[in-house]
DNA sequence: ATGAGTAGGTAGACTGGTCTATCTACTCAT
DNA sequence: ATGAGTAGATAGACCAGTCTACCTACTCAT
């Protein structure tokens, strides 16, 4: 009875090409930069034939994008979990800098290097489709703020300062952080922005 | 007579080669990326013979470092010029602030990127000594920062957290406004920070 | 159940071009 | 005649991207 899919353990032996193609892409990115890291590499790093990543990709630029994408997506995973275990206001507020912080915490196994999404970006030249993604990921962290802070400030207007506010104050501990290769300037961040919501 | 130098109009009309070199990585490296731009680019830009460029330049590296250096005290000029201005302490920190607003605004003729020394950083690997200069100069800002809130505030751990404050809102709207382009966001960030001082 | 087709994988040669860096040979002002 | 400049050839590594040739697992019609 061929009806039931054996599929899944053969599937899983041969793990997709893409997948191994994505991750060593987001290694290589993240610690060399985009344009410091070639194609041979990344397929190296994935034990991935070059013709792979072509059938995957149409080009390395499309890789990076797809890069882009993941680490958004990534962050968002990290936020989420955050998120579940805030049960006010304030906290999810603070799950933001969380998520922040969480993401300066994964292994990197070539060093912490502060946002990956913004060191991409400042690769990319002025008119790239690229930057546009990064500019709208930050974007989406802001709104994150204004939503929650909704629950502390009745005036919109009141929202959005603050939360322009403290959207600068997290991007700016990330890049501090960043310079100096461990989490602390985004520990600080937070404390801060407890402060200011505390005072509410 | 020859005791009488004629020279001034002659190393007028020839340029020492390091200068335009300079200039021209700077104009660069900035709209593309340190990998992104290659000596060819630099030297005929430049209007310099290759050679040139390794009589006053070890290598790459090395011109990519005096880049940085150029870049931090191009950010002094403006600070100090702003710092003239100001008469109170108030002032004074928001003449940090004004620098960078003048940085994002000097014509860049491939577009406002954000911060030249972070998109550098930002291509350098983990131990790179480059990302030690920006880092350096990110402390610096900082420490300029605490100096005239100290005018504001009796307690140092006061002015060290504030400057620390400031120095994130700030950063975080100097890589904002390099995504989007234009300076608005350290406008609106020096204007948060007036009101912070303001409410001492 | 078998066998052909298909989808997606492998290894690696190859093209055309760019990279950094060095080097030769010449010019010119002091 | 020396030092700093010019133009440009050259070396050797590396770049993105294409292509041939082969392999393996799964699907599906018979």
């Amino acid at each position: 009875m061929t009806s039931k899919k054996t599929a899944p353990a053969n599937t899983a032996s041969r793990r997709p090409a893409r997948d191994a193609l994505l991750e060593a892409a987001a290694r290589r990115f993240y610690a060399f930069g985009l344009t410091g890291t070639g194609i041979d590499t990344i397929t190296a790093e994935a034990g991935v034939a070059k013709k792979s990543l072509y059938n995957n990709f149409a080009s390395k630029a499309d890789l990076v994008t797809a890069y882009l994408y993941a680490r958004h997506e990534e962050w968002l995973g990290l936020y989420r979990a955050r998120l579940e275990k805030a049960t006010n206001p304030k906290d999810r507020v603070l799950a933001v800098f969380d998520a922040y912080a969480d993401h300066a915490d994964l292994a990197y196994e070539h060093g912490f290097r502060g946002c990956g999404l913004l060191n991409a970006a400042a690769e990319l030249p002025a008119g790239d489709p690229g930057r546009e993604v990064v500019r709208k990921h930050k974007e989406d962290v802001e709104a994150l703020l204004a939503e929650h802070l909704a629950g502390l400030l009745p005036d919109p207007a009141d929202q959005a300062a603050l939360a322009r506010h403290l959207a600068f104050l997290l991007e700016g501990s990330m890049v501090r952080a960043g310079l100096d290769g461990d989490d602390n300037c985004v520990r600080e961040a937070r404390s801060i922005a407890a402060t200011l919501i505390g005072a509410l």
